[in-house]
DNA sequence: TTGTCTGCAAACTATTTGCACCGAG
DNA sequence: CTCGGTGCAAATAGTTTGCAGACAA
């Protein structure tokens, strides 16, 4: 079944409706290789249709991330950021504190760990949503003003 | 040493200066137990003198989190919440998407992990500061708009 | 038809920033 | 005395929301 059929189908069978709008924003995310923003989605739809708006851009994806067929990430600088589920394997990211930087990282390694908390903690672990925040060997290695400047 | 003199050294060893403003912001830390935003410790703080400002605050906060002296924390909920380092065992955070639960997790198990992490990408995981998203085992079994129909 | 969805515009709010004065070192 | 720190106030900006009309089912 395709991403569309199952989107229609989910739709239904919760009482909601396929209108163009949702299918162009399922659409970009679909086509869309990595993360993309809010707003990077409502630019690509305005390619296609003019008059959609950012808030009904926001409220599908808040649909479809309750629907979990894109994941969301917060990294923490004001912008979220969506990704298709399904465009690759399963992913979590590193994030570094200093310079921002981020890397995908294959999730299978978390399986366990994600099973574990499952039994452990009753808690069932979106591993596509997970960001490991730290910082990189690049900075790590040279600390901001390690005993003297303080240049930011 | 106690947690003041390390802050007032560790602030003299980059060139910064030791303010009221800032021991008060690490004193009301110190003394909570758990999670605090920053409008929580402004107001702890205006308690002992009204006019310091959460401008302050902020900048304080951040310089503590670059201190690694307190861990920040974005649940993605549009609010930071920061903990004193070293106020509990190293731990790390469960988020429930639908509910918001917290559930505060022992972070030694993650070790591994973190051990693995930072030999196959030379990246430093920042134990104390990450978030595992997704659904809490009592959200998980009470869909939202639940027919509540099929109870496999 | 009917009740959900949308576009529009305004609101929200945590956080940031510019600036002139203040005070720690 | 210096120049980093602070209070004040205004700006920022992503996201949310109220509402009346539009439209999928």
């Amino acid at each position: 079944m395709s991403c569309e059929e199952t989107f229609a189908q989910q739709l239904r069978e919760r009482g909601f409706r396929l209108t163009p709008q949702r299918e162009m924003v399922l659409a970009v995310l679909h086509q869309t290789e990595g993360l993309v923003t809010a707003e990077a989605i409502h630019q690509q739809v305005r390619h296609i249709s003019s008059a959609v708006d950012i808030s009904t851009v926001y409220r599908t994806l808040d649909l479809l991330t309750e629907l979990q067929m894109i994941s969301m990430l917060d990294l923490g600088d004001g912008q979220r950021r969506y990704e298709f589920v399904g465009r690759s394997a399963l992913h979590h990211h590193l994030l570094c504190n200093r310079c921002g930087g981020l890397t995908r990282v294959d999730a299978s390694q978390l399986q366990l760990l994600s099973d574990h908390i499952q039994r452990e903690f009753n808690f069932e672990v979106d591993l596509g949503s997970m960001t490991f925040r730290g910082l990189c060997g690049n900075c790590a290695a040279n600390p901001p003003g390690g005993h003297s400047a303080h240049t930011e």
